[in-house]
DNA sequence: CATAAAGTTTAGCCGAGGTTACATTATCAT
DNA sequence: ATGATAATGTAACCTCGGCTAAACTTTATG
């Protein structure tokens, strides 16, 4: 009557390699949560560090314009990354960034740059590198980001 | 006395091609967010279409292991999932995938697929390419994903 | 056939990240 | 000097995706 009328009890897993199997895709899914956990504030640190270059300072209307998010949402979120120590700020006044900020900043502006490289050596169109570099950035391992570089630098050299 | 003493208000932004340039961020941003919010009902169609395959049914329990993640989250998430009708399901019985969901299983199966072969032959190790693609999928517009299938085939015929 | 074990659901908590509406402060111009 | 306006902050609310604890259903078994 129901569409189904399956058992409830678990059919042994097929036995092969399966454990390893499920435990590395378990991993996977773990660990592409963690690095969607740790984007927001790679994002704006990142932002801030632009802001800082191109106009001297980091203002919170300028995030949010730049996010494409209402500055309550920036408020928010800069006051958790102040109680993480990556940012400094007074009520009213700029955002700056910590020591330790402006390092993690400075990573990922390496990272975010060679992924628009790679993309672009592979074909990939200005406007859709940047967009794609947005997302793709924060799940690339030290590996694939290694495996990125070599590439670009062929392919540079060979054209 | 407190750190610093920038003006409120705004300076006029450098006027180069600058408008667009904020636009395209504000974009980039807005579509990664967009892709995370995405990311959870695709993980999950496509898990329960491999479970399907591979054992005849999918059922909460061996989701939640493999995703890493408590029972009860996914009882959660496939609530939601129903009720944008991807999957379907009845309480204490194993669930399936709508015909929408079925399709959306498929499109996500091929570009994981895609994904992981272009890391492969990117000379990324298996391990990283499987970790790696299940952060990347879903931040891949259609024309870096084509991008990558030629690679990968050039890449396959060259060697 | 009663009951234990396995699986599923419900209730209620939390933090992240988004919103609107309203209050406060700083700067600029008259 | 003060008043308008831009920028920032606060309050209250939402959804999503995690969690634990406890209740309930189904199936297997002694």
């Amino acid at each position: 009557m129901t569409p189904s009328r399956k058992p409830a009890r678990r059919k042994p897993a097929p036995s092969r390699s399966a454990a390893e199997q499920e435990a590395l895709r378990a991993t996977a899914f773990r660990t592409s949560r963690r690095h969607n956990a740790a984007e927001t504030e790679e994002d704006y640190v990142e932002l801030i560090d632009d802001l800082i270059r191109e106009r001297g300072e980091a203002r919170s209307v300028d995030m949010a314009q730049r996010l494409g998010v209402s500055h309550v949402t920036v408020a928010k979120t800069i006051r958790r990354l102040r109680d993480k120590e990556l940012i400094q700020y007074e009520p009213y006044r700029a955002i700056f960034l910590t020591p330790k900020g402006k390092s993690l900043a400075e990573r990922c502006r390496g990272r975010h740059q060679q992924v628009v490289d790679f993309l672009t050596a592979l074909g990939v169109s200005t406007r859709a590198a940047e967009v794609d570099a947005e997302g793709i950035e924060h799940h690339v391992s030290a590996e694939t980001l290694d495996a990125m570089r070599r590439f670009t630098r062929e392919r540079r050299k060979g054209s």
